[in-house]
DNA sequence: TTTTAAATTTAGGCAAATCTAAAAATTAAA
DNA sequence: TTTAATTTTTAGATTTGCCTAAATTTAAAA
């Protein structure tokens, strides 16, 4: 039998090592988890004993095939539920993500299955986020972080890369959500920060921002 | 914060004093939650430290006010999933029992009310019983148990007052479910089981079904 | 009313998951 | 290439929820 403690530290493991791939360190778990480095230490042997990840004492661990699979299956539930939440239950996109972070780690194949049918099988979550399939396979993604866009491009916003709340809330204040119209005006090489307009109307965002906008192009 | 073991206990003993009143034993909640004596003692003591319970040692506990409170919500989350996994789902009325127990932990208020609106305020669960509202209140009863019923009386089943898979995979063996029509043939006194037709098959089924059954009267 | 049986509690321990403080290993800097 | 700084691990504790075995209290029987 899997822990929640352990669904959660497989899951930080998969996030984190999406971004810089390969293995992850120690330290960048515990500030995922928002933990001690000690603790992870003493967490990692047990899912090392239990074959969920490969470890290398200092060099840091990686998702084993089994460890990686229970990891997708969690981020499955995830996303599923916050496609229930929305569409279902009407809650707001910046609201599920608490709910959607306790119903991920219930236990039953049964109810992952008829969840995904009730939904009509979704390949994405309220954020744009891909929804694997069953069988772990992530549907195949049409959008770029709008970072990567060139000066000039158009595109419309059909997802985020992080679901915060605060990030989610200022989207919002920038009056940008899901579908929304966006174009590229200037690239600034100083700080990588982008000149935009949405809706036709121009704003300012950091690299940090536009690196977490998922856009499709025109 | 009140804890998942903590919440299990607490429905535990309202489980119980329904059938019994007041106060409950020691033993009584081991054998519930299949646990032993000495572990509900100490459980005992933190919920007396929390205010959830009162109690009198070697006397049984009972439940505080907060108690009640707490109780009732878990069952009445409990209920509102059952609901949702047979209506929405599709899950037959003996299969939800497993996925209810972790789905009723969920803490979000407001995912108890969107659910519950959802659903439509349903008052009952698919076992038939019935679902306290938000403020707690039970909506009145309009079943008996069968047990209770007079030599020819008729009825249909609205209900059962235990949910546990086996009782359930019996009820489907004897052909009964929710709106079977019954009528008591004979009652027997020696043992107080019942000659009963189920649809118009005769029947005998044991005291211990017919409290359990819970019948609308013609 | 003593004695016996049953129920309950206490004492002492264990595993999971965390922590702080100290030691060891690795990486970066002088 | 030593030294210093950083990262990681180990050691020793703590809390929660549970256990077994022994002691205590209450209830039942002789």
């Amino acid at each position: 039998m899997i822990t929640l403690a352990e669904e959660n530290y497989l899951k930080a493991i998969l996030k984190l090592s999406k971004n810089s791939e390969d293995s992850v360190s120690t330290n960048a778990i515990a500030e995922e988890l928002d933990t001690k480095a000690s603790s992870v230490t003493d967490m990692i042997k047990k899912l090392t004993d239990k074959q969920l990840v490969d470890y290398i004492p200092y060099r840091g661990v990686s998702l084993s095939k089994s460890g990686l699979k229970k990891a997708v299956e969690i981020v499955r539930k995830h996303r599923l539920w916050e496609v229930f939440l929305v569409t279902k239950l009407q809650f707001k996109w910046d609201e599920v993500h608490d709910v959607a972070e306790q119903l991920e780690h219930i236990k039953s194949q049964k109810l992952d299955d008829a969840l995904d049918t009730y939904l009509a099988y979704p390949q994405h979550d309220p954020h744009g986020e891909p929804i694997p399939n069953k069988d772990g396979q992530f549907p195949k993604s049409i959008s770029k972080r709008l970072s990567e866009l060139e000066k000039g491009s158009i595109g419309q916003v059909v997802g985020v890369s992080q679901d915060n709340q605060s990030f989610l809330k200022y989207l919002n204040s920038l009056n940008i959500t899901l579908g929304t119209s966006i174009s590229v005006i200037q690239k600034i090489d100083f700080d990588d920060s982008l000149e935009i307009t949405i809706n036709n109307k121009s704003a300012h965002i950091s690299n940090d921002v536009a690196r977490n906008l998922l856009i499709k192009q025109k």
